[in-house]
DNA sequence: CTTGACCTTGCATCCGAGTTCAAGGCCTAC
DNA sequence: GTAGGCCTTGAACTCGGATGCAAGGTCAAG
């Protein structure tokens, strides 16, 4: 397939998938014989899992640090290696996770504070919400999701 | 309390500061004689919740929007379209949340795989755990913890 | 065989979020 | 009174992550 159809199909525009391959997060395709790229589905594959990664925050290196995974090449060298990067990954996705349930759970006390108060005492709230004292405790998710669908319902 | 103080106290550059001042994030403080600014305990308050949300990966932008709630200033008239943006912020914590939840899914998948194989074997694992079929089930909180505890020891 | 949509390359530009620099003023200790 | 440390400003710079542009090639329809 030609870039425009693989763009489309991730949901990238096309200088995105060439700016992609330039930076090494995605392999370079065979070329036509008039040398436009010719895509196949492992490429639809690989620039999806791409794309996703950067919608969860992990930067361009963060990801070409765990394409080898599917890369293939000097594999039995990189096993160990890549399975360290694996459960560094999920560290730092389960701290961001921790961290956000935190501040939705500050959100969700203003909120509350602002919904029960009348408009002209709750604006002096000082802030005292953003600062928990003690320790914090992460929010069941199921709580947060609630608050979501509230907030789209 | 002088400008270094300040950024020491909250864990930034004193570069950053002035940077926040400039982009509206935190509120011009008052000067001493000689020019310098000269800050109390709110600014502390305000730039410490302005450096924990920038650190949740809330935008400048977005960071801005959440202020008016402890502004103080038009405070009958924001009072709904605060409550609104809270909501959308909720929204969209609940939806990153959600979303690096599957993400640690598919590396947990990916480490299992690797784990219980041979690596030659594992390095063809093709990115079919990159794309889902059928519907994805949020990870409890819990489970993706866990995992990250495990990798920490 | 032309029109219009698509493709190629390299280079320049943009954006957010800071950071650094230059040139100079303040202040405290010695 | 001068050295060294902190402060001021505005402007320029950095960096990651794209995006856009110019100049030209390809290709299918009419």
């Amino acid at each position: 397939m030609r870039i425009s159809e693989l763009a489309d199909r991730v949901g990238v525009p096309t200088s995105t998938v060439r700016y992609y391959e330039r930076i090494g997060l995605l392999g370079a395709p065979i070329r036509t014989g008039s040398g436009y790229r010719d895509y196949g589905e492992d490429s639809a594959t690989q620039l999806l899992f791409v794309h996703r990664a950067r919608r969860m925050g992990l930067s361009c290196e963060q990801i070409a640090d765990l394409l080898p995974i599917w890369g293939g090449a000097n594999c039995t060298a990189a096993h160990a290696r890549v399975i360290r990067l694996i459960d560094e990954k999920q560290a730092e996705i389960a701290q961001r996770i921790k961290e956000l349930g935190e501040f939705a759970r500050q959100l969700h006390d203003v909120r509350a504070t602002l919904d029960a108060s009348a408009p002209t005492e709750a604006c002096r709230t000082d802030l005292s919400c953003c600062v928990p004292s003690g320790d914090i405790h992460v929010v069941p998710l199921e709580l947060v999701t609630r608050g979501a669908n509230q907030a789209r319902h």
